[in-house]
DNA sequence: TCACGTTGCGCAAACGTTTGCGCAATCGAA
DNA sequence: TTCGATTGCGCAAACGTTTGCGCAACGTGA
């Protein structure tokens, strides 16, 4: 409740010189920063925000993230470790997390333009990208900084993100499933065209190309990312099929967890029958029985990065863009095997 | 970018009366107000909330949230679940939710003290009370707009508060149990003196009570909220315990899965050997092999009850407080069974 | 003694909005 | 025609902070 002008009064200076000498001013002298912080400190005196914000362009001491999807974080640890790592990324730098869902009816860029005209925050976080996304063109188009997660195809643009290395993982797991036997495998995925789709998708086909063996089969079962009985149906059509595929990889790990709930209702054994992994690595996978085997992504570190690259963008906004690719470690537990004979 | 005095100078009229007639003020002509409404969505005009929030003690349009625990959600969909329950409790609200973690060596308590006098947040939500609370003492005193998740022990405080009603529900699952067969019962808890695991603890021991078999015995293992390693140790001398229990408790589900992996390790049959009950029923509960027998605390809508309650103090500070306590549901899954012979 | 640099601080404007007060024009009734 | 009420709008202050500019006091070197 204190104000600045409360503590010039008691102090017997001006406004403007206790403000400089909180904000440790060379003119001011030691001494006078000392009595003033010290008061501060004892009247629990903390700038008002607002203020602060108006004048001068300044920062609004917050970093925005905006909430697509409703259900986004409601069945898995995802949300919850990723805003934890946001959190870390942001702790002691004055900045903070403001979270803001998109109200039904209205997109995406109309949240983030008001976020923008109204100064509500001084930077952005987009969670998952798309392969052409109009939030990184628009937010370019005005220099206001942000930070994805994710990147967008097409030409480099100058943008700072962090994603996770699908293309070699999903390589990675081929190769596994390959020298374990198995020749007929199955890409579960969805049918939004988010950008980490793209590219794990590359890797499987890449990595089948490179080994060049006839032999291989890929079948690709599309389902959407939010519509849980469409889900069902899809990985029951999958594990019914004629031949069944002995290998399928998903494009995340809420997908092979289906599949496993899918296959033990159908009694079907993993991985006796068909092996099956997963990516991210989210809390369930531990605990599914058999436990499944999938990529660390380690949500946690990338978000705590992807906030430290906003941080930096917004307080040198002058500084190139910088990019950080995570390599996803493999996990192996149980849910993948040799091919059934 | 576009200012209310950007719109005065287009439409030729003075800014406060571009003021006005963005907020609906009587005096002005319907006409005049479309004229200017128009316009303004026209250039996307969306008012300063910083030059909003200075003059007369306005609002920031923000709910605050204060992270405490750093590892709080990493491991399971809690988290998750409870934010994108805010989320849904404050959209189109015009209030958003922010986020702060408490920088190491800081208390809880100075950071929502900095948040109220840097007018931060115009309330706030507490989440996880503990018995006797000191953030409810101090944002009472200050007349600070508040809710809480959870309540606190001792006198009626006049704030709002969601709960959920551990009382009945771990009476429930005592009857539930005790209609099974069993008598050798443990409850698995923590040491932090948190509300929900008084108002837990008090529901078994009377449900005991009320049976009033001499043959019933209850062993209550402690660890703590946080520390993985210590409580590998003490579910492992649960389990090792001679006799076992043959019915275990536990406050919440991470637990039950930490018991459930315990028994796994050691060739126990859950629930053949021993049963087991979580409280919450997060992501990971439905997947785990055996299911886990749960109640279903609902987080998302307790969160999103939470948040509506707090616009509502936010909106009319002088309507009375209002409390509501959810009734979990019990989830039967394949954790618990007859007791062995 | 003079000129000049340095030190320590204050004045006042500015950020964008809201709002109490007031004023001119118009209207309706007597 | 006069007077009071109503309508439509503008002036200016205020919110709490930062910051460019300036000023007085003091020290320093010639």
């Amino acid at each position: 409740m204190a104000t600045i002008k409360d503590l010039a009064r008691a102090l017997g200076l001006s406004a403007s010189t206790v403000s400089r000498a909180l904000a440790g001013h060379e003119r001011i002298p030691q001494v006078t920063r000392d009595r003033v912080q010290a008061l501060a400190q004892d009247l629990g005196y903390a700038p008002n925000r607002a203020a602060q914000n108006l004048v001068g362009g300044r920062s609004s001491g917050f970093a925005g993230l905006v909430l697509t999807d409703p259900g986004y974080g409601r069945e898995d640890s995802y949300l919850g470790e990723y805003i934890s790592g946001l959190g870390a990324g942001l702790a002691e730098t004055g900045i903070d997390l403001f979270l803001t869902a998109v109200p039904a009816g209205q997109s995406e860029l109309t949240v983030i333009r008001n976020i923008v005209t109204a100064r509500r925050a001084d930077g952005l976080i987009l969670g998952r990208t798309s392969e052409a996304d109009p939030r990184v063109d628009y937010l370019l188009s005005l220099g206001f900084p942000f930070v994805t997660h994710g990147r967008v195809l097409g030409e480099d643009l100058p943008f700072s993100w962090v994603d996770t290395d699908g293309t070699t993982a999903f390589a990675e797991a081929f190769d596994l499933l390959y020298g374990l036997g198995h020749r007929r495998f199955a890409l579960l995925t969805i049918e939004e065209p988010m950008t980490f789709r793209h590219h794990r998708t590359e890797g499987l086909r890449q990595a089948i190309e490179r080994r060049g063996d006839p032999d291989v089969s890929l079948t690709v079962a599309t389902t959407s990312r939010y519509d849980r009985a469409r889900r069902q149906e899809v990985v029951h059509a999958l594990l019914t099929a004629d031949p069944r595929p002995t290998a399928i990889l998903t494009l995340f790990d809420s997908l092979a967890l289906n599949v496993l709930q899918v296959a033990e209702s159908l009694s079907l054994s993993v991985p006796g029958d068909v092996s099956v992994i997963g990516f991210d690595n989210i809390a369930s996978a531990a605990m599914a029985r058999p436990g499944l085997t999938t990529f660390d992504s380690d949500t946690f570190s990338s978000a705590r990065e992807t906030a430290r690259m906003l941080v930096e963008r917004i307080q040198s906004p002058e500084a190139g863009q910088q990019s950080l690719l995570i390599r996803p470690k493999l996990v192996l537990r149980a849910s993948h095997g040799p091919a059934p004979s």
